[in-house]
DNA sequence: TCAACTAACACGTTTGAACGGC
DNA sequence: AGCCGTTCAAACGTGTTAGTTG
């Protein structure tokens, strides 16, 4: 089920246990009608690790965000197609307000806790192998797993800044340009997907989320045994431990023979490729929360709710369902200057500037101003577009 | 008092340099 | 000399926990 659509805010997921007020989730997605207008050659966006993901949904996905940074788990990775092979991309990921209140954890569920915090100084990843063709994003999956959060509005190392006990998403940016300091001039689309929506917390507070972290998370297998971690559990001998035993595996001859060996590193590589049993079975055992979404994220992205919403970011943003690879019916492109012959009224485009996810009532003056930008063409330097998110940040 | 945050901790995984064999 | 595979230690990433902060 495809649910692709045009609307002018960006999509995330439903989640029912956001409060049913509308005003207090003018984030949440129109649903809107899908719109036919279907471009050739536009690019679909897949999800990796959908399923990971949806696990992760169905209970509520917290990240850990800490001062020095932290990756995410599941970490974004996805698959390009419909890339012209031969023309130069670059791919980035912002992350942005699900919402604009804040939750707490009590009693065993998410609360709305209040208006959020002013937004802390919005950045993006660009993805390490920006700017390369078509037919190497093409070739493999893309992975962020380096992409780090933290909590830490004076971060010097290019994290990703956010607040705790508020809810993000990650929107995937992909920009046909020469080089990441032409970004702004390139026409780039913008897609997210419903299952990566998460609560940014600085320890987490649902267990459930935590034990399927441990059961998925290779860096996290030392707090895989036993029902509580307890520190006591942790200080045991490495004898037998996984990672002795993989040593010496490796140095045996059937280890050998087999062919087993260490996995090249690479950037690219999707960390978890195949959901392990033991998703399923947390999900069999009922760890459905009662803001799970009952059926495939992929058909569960609609409400009558987000009708109501009028909420303008002031850009277009493609919804992706994670179960296939999605299908555009309506593509945004934002040109580049001068603008190259397009079938297409610029003043539409402008009014399709790229995003800026402080573009809430609250941050309409930046969203101003970066309209401004566009339809004076390009800034004069890269300090001048450095303060809008999507390009304030590399990790090259 | 309580919720949120921080740093330290121990453990597993990843990385990459060094080494040896061909 | 160059390539390939193996070894291994250091660096990194993880969730837990106790203490701190507001």
């Amino acid at each position: 089920m495809i649910t692709a659509r045009c609307s002018n805010i960006p999509n995330v997921p439903v989640l029912t246990d956001f409060p049913a007020d509308p005003r207090l989730n003018p984030g949440m997605p129109l649903s809107s009608t899908v719109a036919n207008s279907y471009q050739q050659g536009c690019i679909r966006m897949t999800l990796e690790d959908s399923e990971l993901w949806k696990s992760f949904h169905t209970i509520g996905t917290e990240m850990i965000i800490t001062k020095h940074g932290r990756r995410m788990f599941p970490h974004c990775s996805i698959s390009l197609s419909g890339l012209q092979p031969f023309a130069n991309y670059v791919v980035m990921v912002d992350i942005v307000p699900a919402d604009n209140v804040k939750y707490k954890w009590k009693k065993e569920q998410w609360e709305v806790a209040g208006k959020s915090e002013p937004q802390p100084p919005c950045r993006t990843y660009i993805h390490p192998d920006s700017p390369a063709v078509g037919s190497h994003w093409m070739k493999q999956s893309l992975s962020f797993l380096k992409m780090k959060l933290t909590n830490n509005t004076l971060d010097q190392h290019g994290h990703i800044i956010l607040h705790s006990m508020h809810r993000y998403y990650p929107r995937f940016h992909v920009i046909q340009a020469d080089s990441p300091h032409t970004v702004c001039w390139g026409s780039f689309q913008t897609f997210s997907f419903p299952e990566t929506v998460f609560t940014a917390v600085t320890a987490y507070q649902n267990p459930k989320i935590t034990r399927l972290k441990i059961d998925h998370n290779p860096f996290a297998k030392g707090f895989r045994e036993g029902g509580t971690h307890s520190h006591s559990k942790r200080c045991r001998s490495n004898k037998g431990s996984p990672a002795k035993k993989y040593i010496e595996d490796r140095k045996s001859p059937s280890h050998r023979a087999a062919g087993l060996q260490r996995m090249p590193s690479t950037s690219q590589s999707a960390q978890v490729r195949k959901k392990p049993a033991s998703t399923q079975e947390s999900l069999k055992a009922g760890h459905l929360s009662p803001w799970a979404p009952e059926q495939d994220s992929s058909e569960s992205v609609h409400t009558e709710r987000l009708e109501q919403q009028e909420y303008d970011y002031g850009c277009e943003e493609q919804l992706v369902p994670a179960s296939t690879a999605y299908q555009p019916y309506r593509t945004v492109e934002y040109p580049r200057f001068p603008l190259p012959p397009r079938n297409r009224d610029p003043a539409e485009t402008l009014l399709h500037a790229p995003p800026h996810p402080l573009s809430t009532s609250e941050h309409g003056t930046q969203q101003q101003e970066y309209r401004y930008s566009n339809q004076q063409g390009p800034h004069s330097n890269p300090a001048d577009w450095s303060q809008y998110p999507l390009f304030s940040y590399s990790c090259w």
